[in-house]
DNA sequence: TAAAAATTCCATCAATTGTTGGAAACATGT
DNA sequence: ACATGTTTCCAACAATTGATGGAATTTTTA
């Protein structure tokens, strides 16, 4: 049995992905109130109707973009459990780092959308439901900062945040912070992840002494 | 020579005032868009065309805050500039994290605002001009990782950002991260500052050694 | 190829937006 | 008491919003 997303998502030429993927970028720049179903239209080059006749109201539009990068989210985190099992922690940690970094350089409409989820209000109470919480645990397990992912302190789950947000601000924030470091995209990039692994190696590995 | 800004927040009884305050948090909580000149007018108690009386279009109000905030993040920065100098290098970043932890708990909506114009566009082009990029390079020289505000280096910039994004955002996300995290707003406070400390501290005494 | 189904667009709707003119209410000085 | 200036609200505006009905077009099916 396929989801109707799913089927969508299947064929990236199909009018319904296209809408998606137009949707996941504006909604990802101008926050959910900002975004009005014709900027997305026009982006896609369609007509608003046609809009509608995919996807119904915008708040179910915005809800299934929810649901794709959060999906999307979940598969990358697996992808890096898999890739660093059996690794020592700094390698894993760098590992991750790096990963996650070039996954969402390369789509930085979903630190977009999770920051914007975290830090605006919306008029009509449409919230973001992305599983933070299953996350930051399955990283503190992935990470071994924790057995059991129901056992993790309050402090990894702190630091788990902390960096997960500073990733997160890095990339949604490039066009405020580059300049400001007045350097290139690439050397952007490997700041980032430099400044990452200083941050999160030690943060991770003291803790594991004790 | 006072400006009618200085002249309205002197007095913060003044109609122009109260509006400037209500007009902080709700910027802050919305972002520039999804924020109506209603919404605003009816936190305040008054007609809408009473606040076009006081500050006229809404990019001026907005701007109004801005530079509000501004100031008082400066102060706030030149307040711990004094408070720190003469410490030892732990001491300092001590000092500098409860101080600055303490004055954006209490003002949510600066984190709130900062932060919805780093990530958001707007539909009409209106920015944000904090000017972070002095902030920071006051405070690389505040900490002593640089003699020379016109020579921080690039990963002590990187660095000092990924500390003050990593404050705004576990403030302005609070209601987010807290519920995760399971705990009480004060006990969140401390776990936010010992996170801090931890991730700070070495970063920066680590870099001092060399 | 013709009927049926799926897709697209045009025109329009009511609600909400930023913004303003003007009348009322209030305050101040004479 | 009166005139003058300031502040507040009511009513309205044009533009934009999310959303829909229905006609026109394209695609699929038989």
């Amino acid at each position: 049995m396929v989801s109707r997303l799913e089927k969508a998502k299947q064929n990236p030429h199909s009018m319904k992905a296209k809408i998606l993927s137009s949707a996941r970028r504006i909604f990802g720049q101008y926050g959910y109130d900002s975004t009005t179903t014709r900027m997305i239209a026009k982006d896609v080059g369609i007509d608003i109707s046609t809009l509608y006749y995919h996807w119904g109201e915008k708040q179910d539009l915005y809800e299934a973009v929810i649901m794709d990068v959060s999906e999307e989210i979940q598969d990358k985190l697996n992808e890096i459990e898999r890739k660093v099992s059996g690794q020592s922690l700094t390698t894993r940690l760098e590992i991750a780092i790096d990963t996650i970094c070039d996954y969402l350089f390369f789509h930085p409409e979903v630190p977009n959308l999770i920051l914007s989820g975290y830090f605006n209000k919306n008029r009509h109470g449409v919230t973001l439901d992305i599983k933070m919480s299953e996350y930051i645990a399955n990283i503190a397990v992935a990470m071994e900062l924790a057995q059991d992912k129901k056992k993790v302190s309050i402090q990894a789950k702190a630091r788990i945040l902390a960096v997960w947000n500073t990733v997160l601000n890095f990339i949604s924030g490039e066009s405020f912070f580059r300049p400001m470091l007045d350097t290139s995209h690439e050397r952007y990039v490997q700041i980032v992840k430099e400044t990452l692994k200083f941050i999160l190696v030690p943060a991770f590995t003291l803790d594991k002494k004790k």
